[in-house]
DNA sequence: CCTTGCTTGTGAGCTGACATCACATGCCGA
DNA sequence: TCGGCATGTGATGTCAGCTCACAAGCAAGG
């Protein structure tokens, strides 16, 4: 089994370094290393190649002909190693990837975007949606927006930005005619799969008491249930967030009013190697978070 | 103390492997690593840069634009840095250093290196006068003479190539009028530093008991000895090899002739990474030191 | 549909390349 | 002659990077 590739990359660099600063010593400290360390480097160097590298007085190394010429060629094509990579670090730089919850991203921050971008033509955005427990070290994300009550994130800085409130919204039109409020046990009830438990624990933030219902129905993601309420196919429970745009256009009715949830929507960072650009993303999201109009409060509602 | 020049060259050499090969196995292969390896390697450069290098699904990975663009450089950049380590060592190959007992190199192999050079001009050698015993794994030489009797060496061939033979020499005006031999009690007798021992396995190997003599010299070298002898300053005792040339031009005198020893002239060879063109060396010394004249015999002395 | 075979991803654990430390060695200038 | 400064090196430590073995995703053929 041949190594055909089998540059000495480590001792390369290390006589490189040399090369360039005449002296193992200050070799060493642009590596890290002790000066014994270099000295080994170029010493097994020159047994690969076979010919002397240095030559002269131990406290006056000065570089052979081969030397000279394999340095020159190095200094060059390290040079161009680390620019390479620099670039492409520094091209990934302009762009954050956030992993986020999807509803908010199709419902809040997608249609944002365009006002980071404005802000900071420099960066880009690319959301992908996501709804598991975000792990840096695992996943290629620079940031991550989720819903969540937890303060703390293991390896992570946690900033919540906006509030959550939740209620219960559907079709206008199935609001009876000169009535305020359905009935809720009369329409059918909507739930989500990945948060069944939703209207049970609205029920006990609100203060009700859920009356039986004649139907159940439950969607994959919430942002299809918020569709079939739309379309009038039931009450769906939702965060205010998601229909702040869908109420302002008639497009739904939240005739009970929302109540806040523990939860909070919070901006995760990493704290291993934060990506340039976070700081201002944070900043913009917190401004952009404050404009957010306040959701109409809890009714009042009748027995 | 930071880490000024911390390119992860290893990594950056198992992802250019990647793209070349389009996939990681076969890179592996290459680098003689297990796929495992690489797919690390590859998912570290991706956490150090912060940016996906790879996408597709696992059975069919694809560059990412980035991806695409750093492995264009670096490929180039690869084949620069492999380009100039053969370039050394093929320059490298095509010189031979050569490690040998001074006075051999002075009297013998230098005068007649012209003709090796004319049979193999793409050869260079050099010579380097040196008389411990040789350690290739400490010492940058390709090759190396000695004259022993030790027929092996631990870690290297050994060739004899030239058989020793040891008598007195001198001046030839120290030859008194009309006789055929000085009288060995009546001259200074000269020795090295080296080798004080000289005369005594001499007079042993020749059947003679040394008479007492007036006077002992020492000199630091062989040569310089020689040169003492020359210019009458007493009685040396030198290989013949030494004296062939000084003999037939009547500088010396060897009115005793030549007695051989145990010891003969030897190529000492590494056996690890030899170097090409050794063979040639070895063939022609061989050659030259069949063309090496027979000493005189040693001749019967009157008591 | 399931199976088989290809690929890459990854937890656990080992190992040797490469580092350090401390001392030796060699050259220089005061 | 001696102290200062640079590199060379034997002994020893340690972690980057490897292997192993298994998991998992995808494709194609039965």
């Amino acid at each position: 089994m041949p190594k055909r590739r089998h540059l000495p990359l480590t001792a390369l660099r290390a006589f490189e370094a040399f090369a360039r600063h005449g002296r193992m010593s200050l070799a060493a400290d642009e590596l890290c290393v002790t000066h014994g360390a270099v000295s080994r480097q170029v010493r097994g160097l020159e047994r690969l190649c076979g010919a002397r590298l240095t030559q002269g007085p131990r406290n006056n190394l000065k570089l052979t002909d081969s030397g000279e010429r394999l340095a020159r060629s190095l200094g060059a094509t390290f040079d161009e190693i680390e620019r390479s990579f620099v670039e492409v670090r520094a091209s990934a730089d302009r762009e954050l990837h956030v992993s986020c919850v999807g509803t908010l991203a199709m419902k809040w921050l997608i249609p944002r975007l365009s006002s980071f971008h404005a802000r900071r033509p420099e960066l880009s955005v690319r959301v992908t949606e996501a709804y598991s427990p975000v792990d840096f070290t695992r996943e290629p994300f620079d940031a991550a927006i989720r819903l969540s009550d937890v303060a703390t994130v293991e390896g992570a800085t946690v900033t919540s930005f906006l509030d959550n409130f939740h209620g219960p919204v559907l079709a206008p039109g199935l609001i009876p005619a000169g009535a305020h409020f359905p009935s809720l046990g009369a329409l059918p009830r909507l739930h989500t799969r990945p948060h069944p438990q939703a209207w049970a624990e609205w029920a006990g933030q609100a203060g009700m008491i859920l009356p039986e219902t004649a139907e159940h129905r439950e969607y994959e993601h919430l942002f299809y249930m918020l569709e079939a309420a739309a379309a009038g196919l039931g009450v769906g429970l939702t965060p205010w967030i998601y229909v702040a745009a869908d109420i302002a256009a008639g497009r739904l009715a939240a005739p009970f009013g929302f109540v806040r949830t523990p939860a909070r929507f919070q901006l995760i960072l990493p704290e291993q190697t934060p990506k340039r650009g976070l700081a201002h993303f944070r900043d913009w999201l917190l401004e952009e978070s404050a404009t957010a109009p306040p959701p109409p409060e809890m009714a009042l509602v009748g027995a």
